[in-house]
This record gives structure tokens, sequence and C-alpha cells, in this order.
RNA sequence: GUGGGCGUAGCUCAGCUGGUAGAGCGCCUGGUUGUGGUCCAGGAGGUCGCGGGUUCAAGCCCCGUCGUUCACCCCA
């Protein structure tokens, strides 16, 4: 058979690449549990139906077909409800969940779900056809406070600060403040103003300025308006003041400028040099189901990706009728955000193994003596493997070498497994050794996540 | 879904106006008597994506196809 290539837009890790991602997901894991958020897994599949709900995503999503299934039993090619397809996100399958087992969830129920994904898209850089997602949501059962809002944010800025990877900027926005404000201005189809306001990063501001005349039917005064609340951003609350300098009032902006506000002010201890929290009165989110806060997240330098984590606020996550379930949540692409950083060398793992030591093997005979010392030094949670095959000590240490193993223990089989000596590769010293007191310094232990800058920015 | 670029050794690529393939890196072996990285000397490895056409002759031109990549769209 062929050696297969690479599938487009599924993107596959080496070992050492992957080792980073692990880190970043245990990274995630931590933050999200030491907040209360409990983890949840979902099947793949979702009914189809249940997934075309949200709108006109239907071309993205992968249906599923039985190999052998008969031509005039599958139902499925004109019902919906009994054809399945591959989650798109984690939302979908989420708010299912809390309907299906409403009755035994406590609510506000808080929830981390880190899950691959697939959509049948065109792939290019930062956009896969499967990729990884780290959501975390709180839903509420008929209400959820704003306060949530808040904490959502708060808690994935400090997820993203833990992380290895370039600073971030997570951009906030609120539709209330954006709607209000549009009304205000005596916009009549507010939707129309949304969707033309969001296209300012493709397009210059005065072009914008003429769709807003032509296709959202605004005057020169309102479309100006619009254009200078999209101007505003800061990074503290000073924002609101330069809003009510527009002159423009509604019940539901003012709503709105107290809810970006509180967000701000909540997220302030938590951001930094490594996550800028900022409101951005820019954002809109295309997503027609977010009804309050908004979310977007680019990374410094990386502005390209597009945002790596967004997420909003939703009166009706779900609602079986005659409970509504709100929710407020925020998805991070973890692929998005690391496949191109892995791809281009500026996230790399020390070494691509967890192996700290390779015991060397002077001769098959001599295997047990290895062995007895690789046993040795794992009772003391220190990662070993023993050398494949007793060839040269050169070729033994190449092998750890090519692996980026920091030490080679060689036994001495005179001594039995209780002696010998250690050698780091790095350095070249070379001392002699106790199997069940030698350690390695704490940072060699485990492999490192190196963020050094390769030649590879773009 | 729409439009453009590209497909040559494991990797990155070169190959002039068509004359039956090259570099760098990597890999393997050796420079003896069990300690790598440097250096030196050898060596392995390619149906030039695939199919068809034009031509005495095609990696190079034409058509198709598949793959890939970028932009639009959409979004993580």
């Amino acid at each position: 058979m062929a050696r297969p290539s690479a599938m487009s837009g599924f993107p596959e890790l080496l070992p050492g690449q992957r080792l980073v991602e692990q880190r970043v997901l245990d990274s995630l894991q931590q933050t999200f549990e030491l907040h209360g958020f409990v983890s949840v897994e979902t099947r793949a599949v979702e009914p189809l139906d249940r997934l075309l709900s949200k709108g006109e995503t239907s071309k993205e999503v992968y249906v599923l077909r039985r190999l052998q299934a008969e031509p005039d039993d599958d139902r499925g090619e004109t019902d919906s409800a009994s054809r399945l397809g591959l989650h798109f996100d984690l939302t979908v399958p989420f708010a299912r969940y809390v309907l299906e087992f409403a009755g035994r969830l406590e609510f506000p129920f808080r929830r981390y779900q880190i899950q691959k994904v697939w959509r049948g898209e065109r792939p290019q850089e930062g956009r896969y056809r499967e990729f990884t997602q780290a959501d975390i949501d709180i839903v509420g059962r008929d209400e959820l406070a704003f306060h949530h809002d808040v904490e959502v944010a708060r808690v994935m800025a400090e997820a993203l600060a833990a992380l290895p990877v370039p600073p971030v900027r997570l951009q906030v926005n609120n539709r209330k403040l954006i709607q209000g404000f549009y009304a205000g201005v005596g916009a009549r189809d507010v939707d129309a103003v949304m969707r033309v306001v969001d296209k300012l990063d493709k397009l210059p501001a005065d072009a914008v300025g003429a769709l807003l005349v032509d296709e959202a039917g605004l005057d020169e005064r309102q479309a100006s308006l619009c254009l200078q609340l999209a101007g505003i951003r800061s990074a503290d609350t000073s924002f609101v003041e330069r809003v009510r300098e527009l002159g423009v009032t509604s019940q539901l902006l003012d709503r709105g400028l107290e809810e970006l506000a509180a967000v701000l002010e909540g997220c302030a201890s938590v951001a930094g040099d490594r996550v800028r929290v900022e409101a951005d009165l820019r954002i809109a989110r295309g997503l027609d189901y977010y009804t309050g806060t908004v979310f977007e997240t680019v990374m410094d330098g990386l502005e390209h990706l597009g945002s790596i984590c967004s997420g909003g606020r939703y009166d009706a996550l779900a609602s079986d009728g005659r409970t509504t379930y709100p929710g407020v949540g925020i998805s991070l692409g973890v692929s998005r955000m690391l496949v191109p950083l892995l791809a281009g060398g500026r996230l790399s793992a020390s070494r691509s193994v967890p192996s700290a030591v390779l015991v060397a093997l002077v001769d098959e005979g001599s295997r047990p003596v290895s062995d007895a010392v690789a046993r040795r030094l794992r009772a003391r949670g220190i990662p070993v493997e023993v050398a494949a095959s007793p060839q040269k000590f050169g070729k033994q240490i190449r092998f750890a070498e090519r692996r980026g193993i920091p030490y080679v223990w060689f036994p001495d089989p005179g001594t039995g497994s209780t002696g010998g000596q250690v050698k780091d590769i790095r350095s070249g010293e070379q001392v002699e050794a106790d199997p069940d007191t030698w350690r390695p310094p704490a940072e060699d232990l485990r492999p490192r996540v190196l963020t050094g800058d390769a030649p590879n920015d773009d």
C-alpha cells in the first residue's frame, strides 16, 4: 500500500507536539476544576434535526451512515430525526444533555467539556475539519444571575493566562449595548446594522459607513454614530463615558453599559501581561442566539487566525417548551490556538518522550540488571526506559540524544542492580549513583514546554 | 460553495528557450578493541501526484483528475 499522506483539515501531531498539547489540556482542566466546573463528555453524534435546528450550518455537518445499511431500509435519507451527524460544536450537545438530564442536575450547573468536534469546511491555517474545543458554560433553570457572565470571563482569562502561548486580548462587548444604541439612533433593522458593522475588520470604515446607508437603511448621521460607537475601545470602564458623549439614549443601552462595565471590573484582578481584557464595542458575533455579553479573543501577533476563544450569553441555551435554561459560556479553540504555534516551531517540547533516563544495556544477558535499575528509579516516580538493544554505548547515547532524554544510566553488572554511573549527556558529566536515591533535578523529571521563538511567525 | 497558486529524494527546495534528474539538511556504514555531539571518507534513497495528449524527445507544453495551499464565505 502506498504511503498515506496527511489529510488536510485533520491535523495529527508528532509525539513532542502532542506532549505540549497534553500539557495545555491538563492546565485547562486544572483551572476549570479550581473554579468548581465539572467535566462532562457527550457522545460524538446527535440526531441530524437537532444539529440543524440552529440555522444554516447544515453544510458543515458530517453525516454518519452504516456501510451495510439496506438502501430501502435507509429511512434516514429523508428522515432527519433518525439520521445521525457528528457534532460541530459542544454547545448544541450540551444543550441537549441539559434537557435530557435536567431532572438529575443541580442548577446553576457549571461544566467544562474538552472534546473533538467536526465541521465539513474548506480547511486552511487555523481552520480544521476535526479539532479540539474546550468549553465552559454555566446554565441556570428559568434564570441565571448576571454575575455568572463575569465569572465565566474571569475563569477563561485565568485559564488563558496559565498557558504557554503568546499574550492574548480578550475582547468583550454586549449585545444589549449595541442593540440599544442602534435602536436609540433610530435604526429600523437593528440586526442588519450589526451584520454590517461586523465587517469592520475586513473593510475600511468609510466603506462600512456606505453599507450602513445602502444596506441597513441608515442616514448619514446615524451611520456616523454607529461607526463612532464601533470605534470605542478601552481596557477599563472609561468606554461608558465615551458612549454617553455620543448622546444616544435607551434603556437597553443603559443596561448593556452597566453589564459590560461589570465584566471589565470583574476581570481586573486577573488581567495582566498575559491576558488583556478590554471592552471593544465593535465585537458583535454573527451568531444570532447571543443576547448579552459576547466575547472574542485573539493572540498577539496571530490576529490573522481570528478568534481563538469566543462565546457569550444566551437567554435560551435550551428549552423544552415549559422550562427555559439560560446560559453563558466560552469556547476555546484548542487546535486553532495550538496547531499553528506547533507547526511554526514556536511551541515545542524539551524532549519527544516522557523518559528522563535511558538505562543502557551492556548485553542481552544482563538485561535483568538494567530492568532492575529501571524498576528502582520508576518506584520513585522517575520515567525510565531501557535501551532497545546492546549496541555500542555511543549508539545508545545517541538513541537518548535523538529523543531528548537527558540522562543515560550505565549499569555495572558486577555490582548487580544497585550501582552504576549516570551521565548527563548535555554536560557530559558522569557520576557514580545509586538507583534507590539518585533523582534528576525537578526540571528534568518531565518534558518541559519550550516557547522559544523559531524563525517562523506567520 | 466561489476564485487563484502549487504538486520533483524522509524534510526544504533547484532544474535556464522541452533533450530521459540535482543541492542542502536528515539517514546508514566506517575512521578497530563498549561513551554521542565536531571532522573526514564512503553509501542508501525519486513510477518528477495520477491519467491522457502534442513531439523524434516532456519534470518542463496542452487537457483532465486527485491532492494540497491561499483568499472569499463562515467560524474555534
